[in-house]
DNA sequence: AACGCAGTTGCGAATGAATTGCGATAAGGC
DNA sequence: GCCTTATCGCAATTCATTCGCAACTGCGTT
């Protein structure tokens, strides 16, 4: 891994520079959002850093990814469950693929994509702000269905 | 316009062969639907048909939505201003470029994004089910940044 | 090291989109 | 037309997320 203090520290100057301040909450949160490798949503960040914090409130952990996100330290995404989900936001962009079976998320990146998008875009008379991708599909080849024995 | 009571009547098949029943609310929100040129929410939906019938509900807009989804009458959008958007299908597939200073929703389709999807997904071992490709981005030129006349 | 004042928090209440239970209503097969 | 039952209108409910507010705490100042 590649410091989570760091990041933490990183992310309190940014505040400083705001004149908001780092509080014991928003410093846990941080850190179960650099520890974390998925996209939890809230309760699932929450559950997380209860086990650290039993005082912390669901609350907070609302209105710290609502900061985090315009701070741009996280990213939300609102896949098809309905609820938003986080990751943090210091890697290179990517976009993802859902399995409609387990739910698992992988991520892809396609420079090739991410190019087409903004032709399409110019060619639309608009430049890209930001952009959303999800693909949601199936494994191949798990269930791989063999002729019936009998046949 | 391309028959809107002939795509009433196709429907009806279909609930027919569910089971279901052509009812005078269903009658209305599709005839809505058909009419409709942009990607109306179910409020939405609801007021154009009530001006056509007073007595209508909007759980029944909300109910009937989910039944045409289904069905795959429609298709049902999540776009970044948090409720559910709709448009019927018979159409052929295409994206979105969402303006994010006026909201309008552009329609476009790239069968080159289209078919770098696929491989990428197969790569990853996966046949894609659906997918999303929403762009949010802002006019260029529109807003022509003139030189300060003093300057 | 104590002080003081915003910025923050926990908690419960409020929102708002979407769903649902239920008694009344109306499709549509016979 | 009659009868079964799918559907409707309405009110109540659900669920994620936001808010109001009093208590609390980070942190620059004295
Ligand atoms: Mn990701
Ligand atoms: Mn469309
Ligand atoms: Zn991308
Ligand atoms: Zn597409």
């Amino acid at each position: 891994m590649k410091g989570i203090d760091q990041r933490v520290t990183e992310f309190e100057h940014q505040l400083r520079k705001a004149g908001l301040r780092m509080t014991q909450q928003r410093r846990l949160i941080l850190r179960v959002l650099a520890e974390a490798d998925d996209h939890p949503d809230a309760k699932g960040i929450f559950t997380r850093a209860f086990v650290h914090d039993p005082t912390l409130s669901l609350s907070t952990v609302y209105r710290t990814m609502k900061l985090l996100e315009t701070q741009g330290a996280i990213e939300r995404h609102a896949f098809e469950d309905g609820v938003s989900r986080y990751e943090h936001a210091d890697q290179a962009h990517h976009d993802h693929l859902i399995d409609i079976e387990t739910g698992k998320v992988i991520e892809f990146s396609s420079p090739e994509i991410e190019e087409l998008q903004a032709k399409i875009a110019a060619k639309l008379g608009y430049e890209i702000v930001r952009h959303k991708l999800e693909l949601y599909g199936r494994k191949l080849g798990g269930k791989t269905r063999r002729r019936r024995p009998g046949a």
